[in-house]
RNA sequence: CGGGAUGUAGCGCAGUUUGGUAGCGCGUCUGGUUCGGGACCAGAAGGUCGCAGGUUCAAAUCCUGUCAUCCCGACCA
């Protein structure tokens, strides 16, 4: 392709829609421009990209006996009443109606169709498993859309559903699909890690998310220093760690009333009281379906909120209004503590650890202190409702946990039973006896991965792809496209690259070397041919990484190879992967 | 949805306080000189100042409404 025929408008500044990295890269170099909030167009470059992730997907999808379809966006709402999801999916629906006034939605997501239309045409064990995928756009109507592609309310995702016998099935089904997400991660060369995840909504038991690790992900994501183990941290397993006995004064004898006047916080606490944070509990109130509930954890701890939803078992979880508890309570937010409170009361497993407790009276102004967990409070449940931290032991060793930021571009989930029984999907199974479906279902967000590639891999002259979804593998410049010699030359290593079947531009605009360069780094195709004067007198071009900075001179009649060599073994698919 | 901000040429911005013929840089077009990391000279095109009302002799500027976009938060695939 002649970059002088190629549609790819770049930018010399950012614009000012743009704050995060790839956001801005995405845009400068010509891959995409928004339509609206959220929604995008691809241009030639990103398409060519996002037809690259999608192609490696297939791939292995098909490979792990996936069979692809293509589902409607346009969903009947009839089919998330009867899954009951048309109520609970809320505001983030982008709903419809048509000239008759019946109702659809744009799909989010498409167990619901996938459900009936198995439903409808399998009937027999003999039939099953059965692994169905697609890959096109989703729609959700998020509240607030944001970098860039990252977090679009139009986004391109590839979602597998799977359907088994029993619940064995499902693990063999899961287990492909596990595979397969870490081939086609290893296929994209994206450094990436596999997390246990909370299943959210979605329901279901196991889930595992796949982060592409970045400085600017949205999750936090802690793993082991020792074994395997990484955990999203919403999800990591906390275990309770005992505090080092209190001071003297604090840890034995009756529970004391302290004045505390104007004290609200744990670090006030600290400061004016002396009293360190792990001796303190903070209590924070929620509404959980309407109904108030108190959380405990220790007052160096965070409380996580999923924990405690999950917990609680509920679908709506809030900070409850400071009037509410203060008619309930008695005292203000700053000043309440777990003793005998009339409210459910759920506390991290650390807090009867602990040897002497200070936390608020439920009185304006008044702490108490020496206070024991059993005799001065007990609680209606104790469970793991703290966020894991730095230095916390793993779950599964002897070793201590670390964290990273991640982007989470693929997720699978377990879903068993949830859909198949709430819309009636069954077969017929040996003894002739109707059952349920046994399901399961794996997205990747291919938009995202493509905005996580550029996350992951730029510098501060412009992206770096990863030579199996980049645009095109080489591109050819002239350092001066009017001398002819350079030209010629130029055009004949073009023509090599193409027979060899590489993807190649040639650089044949009128434009001084430096303007070339510099969108060749914007655009970031990983090789770059130079032609030089220089070079050229000794029969040689230099050949540059983009990821490298120094050049390599090459002698003309071989660079060809060279170059379909370094693209060959990047696009090597890998033989076993199991990970 | 709460809080904050911004809409002026393709992109980045100034001008708004104090109303008086719409500006700068980059990009684009023409001609010329250049040609190894975003060249230079000369000339040119391009904007009903987000939209709708209002005040005024006069509105980018003041007032009212509205739409859009972005950021923080809450929410969440």
């Amino acid at each position: 392709m002649r970059c002088s025929q190629l549609f790819y408008p770049t930018l010399r500044e950012v614009p000012s829609e743009a704050d995060v990295i790839s956001h801005q890269w995405l845009l400068r170099a010509g891959f995409i421009r928004r339509t609206t909030s959220g929604v995008y167009t691809y241009l030639p470059l990103g398409y060519r990209v996002i037809k690259k992730i999608t192609e490696i997907v297939r791939q292995e999808m098909d490979r792990a006996g996936g069979q692809e379809v293509m589902m409607p966006i346009v969903q009947p709402a009839e089919l998330w009443q009867q899954s009951g999801r048309w109520d609970v999916y809320g505001e983030e629906m982008f709903r419809l109606r048509d000239r008759h006034q019946r109702a659809y939605c744009l799909g989010p997501t498409h167990e619901e169709i996938i459900t009936t239309l198995v439903d409808a045409e399998v009937h027999s064990y003999r039939d099953l498993p059965l692994l169905l995928y697609q890959i096109q756009n989703k729609y959700r109507d998020e509240i607030r859309p944001r970098f860039g592609l990252m977090r679009a309310r139009e986004f391109i995702m590839k979602d597998l559903y799977s359907f088994d016998v029993d619940h064995e099935g499902l693990q063999v089904s899961y287990e492909k699909m596990r595979q397969a997400y870490n081939r086609i991660f290893q296929r994209l060369m994206l450094s990436y890690r596999m997390v246990e995840a909370d299943s959210g909504a979605i329901g279901g038991s196991a889930s595992h998310e796949f982060m592409v690790l970045a400085e600017t992900g949205e999750s936090e994501i802690v793993y082991c220093d020792r074994c395997e183990y990484a955990a999203n941290v919403e999800k990591a397993v906390c275990s309770p760690v005992a505090v080092e006995k209190a001071a003297e004064s604090r840890a034995d004898g009756e529970m004391i009333t302290i004045p505390t006047p104007g004290l609200r916080t744990i670090a006030d606490l600290a400061e004016h009281m002396g009293i360190p944070a792990h001796e303190q509990v903070k209590t924070l109130f929620y509404s959980a379906d309407g109904k108030l509930v108190a959380a405990v954890v220790r007052g160096d701890r965070e409380l996580n909120e999923i924990k405690l939803k999950n917990a609680l078992g509920c679908n709506q979880l809030f900070m409850a209004d400071e009037e509410l508890v203060r008619e309930r309570c008695g005292a203000g937010f700053g000043s309440l503590g777990p003793v005998g409170l009339n409210v459910p009361v759920y506390a991290d497993l650390e807090v009867p650890l602990m040897p002497g407790i200070s936390c608020g009276c439920n009185r304006d102004d008044y702490h108490y202190s020496q206070v024991k967990y059993g005799r001065d409070f007990t609680a209606t449940a104790v469970l793991d409702l703290r966020s894991a931290e730095v230095g916390d032991p793993c779950p599964h060793c002897e070793g201590h946990l670390l964290k990273m930021r991640g982007i989470e571009v693929g997720h699978i989930f377990q879903l068993g039973l949830k859909y198949s029984e709430a819309m009636n999907a069954t077969y017929l199974d040996k003894d002739g006896r109707q059952k349920h479906f046994v399901m399961g279902c794996y997205g990747i967000g291919i938009s995202r991965t493509m905005a996580a590639a550029v996350e992951q891999n730029h510098d501060q002259d412009g992206i770096i792809w990863p030579i199996p979804i980049a645009p095109y593998h080489a591109i050819i410049v002239p350092v001066n496209a009017n001398k002819s010699e350079q030209w010629e030359a130029a055009w004949k290593v073009y023509k090599q690259l193409e027979n060899l079947g590489i993807e190649v531009l040639i650089d044949d605009r009128d434009q001084r070397a430096g303007v070339k360069f510099k969108d060749a780094d914007l655009i970031g195709i990983p090789l770059r041919i130079t032609i030089g004067p220089r070079a050229l007198q000794e029969n040689r071009v230099e050949l540059k990484k983009r990821w490298e900075s120094e050049t390599e001179l090459v002698d003309i009649d071989r660079v060809a190879l060279k170059v379909a060599g370094i693209i060959s073994k990047a696009n090597q698919i890998p033989i076993d992967l199991d990970k």
